[in-house]
Order: C-alpha cells, then sequence, then structure tokens
DNA sequence: GCAAATCGTGAAGCATCTACATGATGTAGT
DNA sequence: ACTACATCATGTAGATGCTTCACGATTTGC
C-alpha cells in the first residue's frame, strides 16, 4: 500500500497508541488472576475512593448506564467482593459497599499500583518526571478539547 | 479512605492512565461516526497496511482467536467495507480484501491519523518531540518486560 | 494414498455496553 | 393530603467482542 515514510509526530501517536495498547494488557492479565475484569475493577476503585454509594452516583461517576451498574454490581457481589445495603434513608436506592474480601483486595490494588509506578518510575529524576507528567496532562487536556470540539 | 498522598511516580502513573483512558475515548467517539467499531477498525488497518490476507494471518496479527475474526470480518462484511475473497491456492482459506468504499475509509482513517497527530504534535519543537517519543518507546519496552516477567 | 495439520465456522457461553419499559419510592405543588 | 412528576434499580432485548470446543472441507507430509 503506498507508504509514505511516517512523520515525527505521527511517530509520536504511533508511540502513544502503542503505550495504550501495552497498559491495556497489563492491567487486564494483572487483573484476572484476582477473578476481576477492568470494570468491575474501576467500579471497585471508585467505591474504595469515594466509600459506599449508590449505583447512580457511581453510573454518573464512571461515564456509564445506570443499568450496565446492576450488571457489574451483580459481578462484584458474586465474587464477593461487596455487598449491597439498604440506604439508610431512600428505600428506592442501594449502598453499594466492599466486603473485607473486598476492601483486602482495593489495598492489594493499591499496593500494586504503588508498586507498579515505582518499576515504572522509580529510577527517573524527579525533574524529568515532573516534566513527564507535565506533557501527559497536556496531551490529556488537548485530547479532551479535541473530542468536545467534535461532538459539542 | 486512608488517603497517603501520591507519590511522584503514582502521580505519573495515574496521568499515563487518564491519557490512555482518554485516547480511548477519542477513537471510538471518531470511529462510530463512520460506523465502525474499534476491533473492526484494527482489523482494517492491518489489511490497510498487509494488502488481502487470510483470517488466520488477520488472527495472528491481532492477537485474537481465528474465530473471533470471523465475527469481525461478518460485521465488516455486512458495512461494505470488505469481502471474502476465494484463496487462488487454497480452497480452505478467503482472502479478506478492502472494497472501494472499504479502501476510501481506510484512507480517510489515514489522514485523520496525520491530523490528529498534528493536533497534538505539531508545535512541539522536534527535539522535544523526538525526547517524548523516546520517553513513550522506554515506558512501553519496560511495561511488556513486566508483563512477561509476569506470565511466563 | 492416508494420516495429520490447517482453514473457516457453528454452537455455547461470558462480559460490557446500550435503549426502553416497569414497579417502587421520593418530592413538590396545589 | 393527594396528585404529578422525577428518580432508583432492574427486567427485557439486542449489539459487540472475546473465548473454547467440535466439525466438515481441504492441504500437506510421509
Amino acid at each position: 500500500m503506498s507508504d509514505a515514510p511516517p512523520t515525527l509526530p505521527e511517530t509520536a501517536l504511533d508511540r502513544l497508541l502503542e503505550l495504550t495498547l501495552t497498559v491495556q494488557d497489563d492491567m487486564t492479565s494483572g487483573l484476572s488472576a484476582l477473578g476481576l475484569t477492568e470494570s468491575r475493577t474501576h467500579l471497585l476503585w471508585v467505591i474504595a475512593a469515594g466509600g459506599p454509594q449508590t449505583q447512580q452516583a457511581l453510573a454518573a461517576t464512571l461515564g456509564v448506564s445506570p443499568r450496565n451498574v446492576t450488571g457489574l454490581v451483580d459481578g462484584l457481589v458474586a465474587g464477593g467482593f461487596v455487598t449491597r445495603e439498604p440506604h439508610p434513608t431512600d428505600r428506592r436506592a442501594t449502598l453499594v459497599t466492599p466486603t473485607p474480601h473486598g476492601a483486602e483486595v482495593i489495598a492489594g490494588l493499591v499496593a500494586g499500583r504503588r508498586t507498579l509506578a515505582d518499576q515504572l518510575f522509580g529510577d527517573h529524576p524527579a525533574a524529568e518526571l515532573e516534566r513527564l507528567v507535565g506533557d501527559l496532562a497536556a496531551l490529556t487536556a488537548r485530547l479532551r478539547r479535541l473530542v468536545e470540539e467534535a461532538s459539542p
């Protein structure tokens, strides 16, 4: 097929996409060993950060439909990671609450995150790391702006 | 929940994950407008790069099961992006071949990739870009090594 | 030739996601 | 208080992406 040599910006984008895929792989492979999937882990992580929440709140935070949260919570309940507790004041709602086992797994995830971060970035000089953080943040912000402009 | 302030490496990892998710969003939103999904686009991209191929070859390149490729090609055929042509020498195999419309879409994807790359990186000085490319490549290589060590 | 490997796909199943409909409950307005 | 309307979770139905196992149709190696 017609092969123009990739420009430098194209190379950068390709590397970025490659890294994206690799990060994805790394996450999922580590998670499946714990009996977790990526989506369910994301939900568990949100609960870890924000405490027991209604499924509506989780849906808003995760950016998915409330119906989908029902399914994700079903899976986490089946795995013994969380329970559905009655909401103290609203009988329509349930509070998705980590079990002791779920809390253990969350602690493991937090520790794993730190370990991975150290393995990846631990030996970088602080100045260089801050520059990288700034680069990544700037890229993210720019991408978000592009997405919003495309679909207003 | 217990909130230790994130370390600098943790911040870097968080930014990386954030960027990963944003890239994902950007890709899928642009693609759905074309009637494509990410997986099917990935397959189309491989065909664009390597020409008409058997489904076995596509499965190997994509890293998925041959059975899955059957489904992806089904979708692309239904959308008029590709056809299944008989293999010239092996009557068991089919050559997944882009239609004229599929070729157009591929050309659009190539152009879109360049546009996005320029929007994201076009105004970075070349030296800085090369440094970023190096950083991203090094991160990818390191991650891959970690994945392989974890599951040999 | 004949047995073994290969190609594509049917069948069955799981996970993520969607939109729409429904019952139960909460809230606000009159 | 009673009626509307909004909200919470979930049943139903369907699209997509992925897997493994089984099977018929070939090709290939000996």
